[in-house]
DNA sequence: TTTTGAGTTGTTCGA
DNA sequence: GTCGAACAACTCAAA
């Protein structure tokens, strides 16, 4: 019998420096099997066979391969669903245990669980570690012991709660005796009825000092970069959660107030899993969307006829990102607007979105629908003129993504301001009176 | 248990 | 142009 190995699991940890499951299974002291898995439940609903996020995790993969690789070792892919994986793992090792840093959102915790009873059934032991947020679960919780709802109080209890601990890194760069001796290639993107997407051009998992310094101030302008474009490194851990969190604390606390935004949607996801599906203040659940076909598809394609808003769906369309500022702007306008089920609106940008995370996607999508937690009051719908004048008074930005603005090839406003915006608030106090 | 102050990102109206 | 109030109460968190 050979000896038994430890696996690490990479899922959104897709990094080797400061990775805390990586570290502990180094520190197991048994040889170290670094593993991805290619999984064909989500895989197999992918519309788009040239997948962006796709993508960049294999091209990110293929990098851990080389670091693995330049020790003797390799990154091992399977594709399959995980459960059939995992069989299929330990019928080829002698696994003694398995580690991996937990993931919050309701499909991982139910895939995980289904592991863990599989590699408890054959007598392997099952780690999960935090790694993808500062503070976890019920790390940070009201006085009662009962999760918070709202952000201002969490984000104090969270700060006082931070010691200089909280940012230490995991020392985890394995050496080539500590991992297991096997050399192979990771799989093709084609060999899963993919390609690659041709765009490959990605933010750097690094940003600069003085956007972060200067955040506060610039963060609003879509039209320059004054955001720090890490949200695609934070969705699949190319960056250190802890390495950001000791720079914003450092820097600029309204950056770090972004992070601990992030762990806020993550706690309320854990915590409250339904939220994903159902409206977080359940009277909203009442409003009777109009979900106008051929409007949500002009909106889709950026041809609402309001520049800012269709400036923000083209750029997501053409490079899987848009600016925050203009997140909130056709949130609104769709939600507000057009009257459209922020579920439909949140599974567009699921579906485009290159830095799509499930927990901050869905709160920032029932924020902006004001049925979330710590949301929006109803009342608050914006005017995406009014917007346009402060934060892209020069268009810019509108011209950067609309060449026909101020033509007559531009498409006329889909609906006029004023009607729309009192027939949502006629729409929504009805719907939230009734008993 | 009761009370009190507060609550990411806004808009409109009228003085 | 500028400013404060209204928007709608309600729920949350902490004392």
């Amino acid at each position: 019998m050979k000896n038994p190995i430890a696996i690490h699991w990479f899922r959104r940890d897709l990094r080797m420096e400061d990775n805390h499951a990586l570290s502990r299974a180094i520190q197991s002291g048994k040889p170290v099997l670094c593993i991805f898995i290619f999984d064909k439940l989500i895989l197999d609903k992918l519309e788009n066979k040239a997948d962006r996020r796709l993508t960049f995790i294999h091209s990110t993969l293929e990098e851990l391969n080389r670091q693995l690789q330049s020790k003797g070792s390799s990154l091992n892919t399977f594709y399959g669903e995980p459960l059939d994986v995992w069989k299929e793992i330990v019928s080829q090792f002698t696994v003694s245990e398995v580690f991996c840093n937990r993931d919050y959102e309701p499909y991982a915790r139910e895939r995980d669980k289904t592991i863990y009873e599989f590699l408890g059934s054959k007598g392997i032991a099952f780690h999960g570690y935090k790694d993808h947020v500062i503070f976890e679960k019920s790390e940070v919780v009201k006085d009662d012991g009962l999760p918070y709802t709202v952000f201002t109080p969490y984000s104090k209890k969270w700060k006082s709660k931070l010691h200089a601990q909280s940012f230490d890194a995991f020392p985890s760069i394995p050496s080539p005796e500590q991992l297991v001796p096997i050399q192979k290639e990771i799989h093709s993107l084609e060999s899963m009825g993919f390609r690659l997407d041709g765009f490959g051009d990605y933010p750097a998992a690094q940003t600069s000092l003085s956007i972060i310094q200067n955040y506060h101030t610039t963060r609003d302008i879509p039209s320059i970069r004054g955001t720090s474009r890490l949200s695609l490194h934070l969705r699949f851990g190319t960056v250190s959660i802890r390495a950001l969190a000791r720079i914003g604390f450092s820097e600029n606390e309204k950056w770090l107030n972004e992070l601990i935004w992030r762990d806020f949607y993550q706690m309320i996801i854990y915590q409250f899993p339904d939220s994903v599906h159902r409206a977080f203040k359940p009277a909203y659940d009442r409003i009777p969307w109009r979900n106008a076909p051929h409007e949500f598809e002009a909106w889709c394609e950026g041809k609402t006829g309001y520049p800012i808003v269709d400036a923000g769906m083209r750029e997501l369309n053409a490079t899987g990102f848009m600016h925050n500022r203009v997140r909130m702007i056709t949130a609104s306008f769709l939600t507000k607007h057009l009257l459209i089920d922020w579920r439909l609106g949140e599974r567009y940008f699921a579906k485009q979105l290159l830095d799509f995370d499930l927990a901050s996607n869905v709160g920032g999508w029932q924020w902006a629908a004001s049925s979330g937690c710590d949301a929006a009051p109803y009342f608050r719908v914006f005017n995406p003129a009014l917007q346009t004048e402060k934060f892209d008074k020069d268009h810019r930005y509108i011209k950067q993504w609309i060449p026909e603005f101020g033509t007559t090839a531009y498409v006329k406003p889909i609906v006029e301001h004023t009607i729309a915006r009192d027939r949502v608030l006629k729409t929504f106090k009805a719907a939230l009176q009734q008993d």
